[in-house]
DNA sequence: GATAAATGAGACAATAGTGTCTCATATTTG
DNA sequence: CAAATATGAGACACTATTGTCTCATTTATC
């Protein structure tokens, strides 16, 4: 591993430290380990101790975003379902993420697991925009890493609608499908 | 103004210093003023002597690129004609400004005058939408700050298309304007 | 060409953040 | 309850960056 210690980390430590950085470093990037320490009221020693430099936790909290975000999509993917449907599914479990699936843009991590979960998530829609073409949900003349990039965007504005108050997560979950297939006409 | 000096700046620094600052930052939101003035070919404290703290710079380029948004904006708004054209237009003229734009996203800025044109444009946006809406383009049941954002968004995807080279300035634009109308389908 | 001013280079102090360490305290485990 | 150990607090050295300053050099201006 690439923080090893002598020292077992109790579990609700470990805890408060993961959710205080994921809420800390998206809402600001370039965040220093104290006020990570502070917001996880524990001491700056103590995140050294389980994470040797800010990088390790960075990567830390980088893989756990995205091995949750794929984990989720992947207990929603039922195969067999239309693809409109897998569309919808994956929406709606991807848009309450938002808000800790956001930083990974910005502060993105070297890491190669992230980068390997990035990559199974890009697949994962890749596959299911060709399934949408299939279906005639997607034009065929519409450039796949378009369409992929519209998905991506609409999980954002989804999380952005609800974290605002005016829609509820239902609600952005059909629109983000509306949105895509219909447009807005 | 927040930076006044008693040198001059000759027009061409300035132009490498914001030039370079622009392109930097939006690479590295977290840039530093060694890289800038490397990148810009200038000495450090000719930063310095025209921008007293990097916070200065900052708001500088974020002042620039909103109004040089806003002046694009306003030199394509030709009233009168169809919402839809006026969207297109629109469009046109910001997508290719994506590249300097972006960071103004992530290292947003507190000076009041990027708030300001940041409000701008906001209130233009919002005023395309209703005229959408009334011609039809849009449906009324759809929330205007999901409107909004989804232009918002598709700038920046567009942009990316352009910038990886899957397509071209008037394509995107194309797309762009038909993803929010019809959608993809 | 001469004068004035802007620039480049580098030294400098001050600041802020990182990462390590120690020791007293609190918490778990047996 | 007692022993083991995780934690909190703070001191510490180290590094990177910022912002100021000076002086020699280049560039513009008359």
């Amino acid at each position: 591993m690439s923080t090893p210690r002598k020292h077992t980390i109790r579990p609700a430590t470990l805890e408060a430290i993961v959710e205080a950085a994921i809420r800390v470093l998206n809402a600001n990037a370039g965040a220093t380990m104290s006020e990570i320490a502070v917001q996880a009221g524990v001491g700056r020693a103590t995140l050294h101790r389980h994470f040797r430099t800010r990088d390790d936790l960075v990567s830390a909290i980088g893989i756990r975003c995205v091995e949750e975000m794929n984990a989720a999509v992947r207990a929603q993917a039922t195969a067999g379902q239309p693809a409109v449907d897998r569309l919808r599914s994956m929406f709606r479990a991807v848009i309450p993420l938002g808000d800790r699936y956001s930083f990974l843009g910005t502060d993105y991590t070297d890491d190669p697991k992230v980068r390997e979960g990035y990559a199974t998530q890009l697949h994962w829609a890749e596959a299911l925009v060709e399934d949408l073409k299939d279906q005639g949900d997607v034009a065929r003349d519409v450039p796949s890493p378009w369409v992929v990039a519209q998905i991506d965007q609409l999980v954002w504005t989804a999380w952005n609608a609800i974290a605002e108050g005016y829609l509820s997560v239902d609600e952005a979950t059909d629109l983000a499908v509306r949105t895509l297939t219909e447009g807005l006409r």
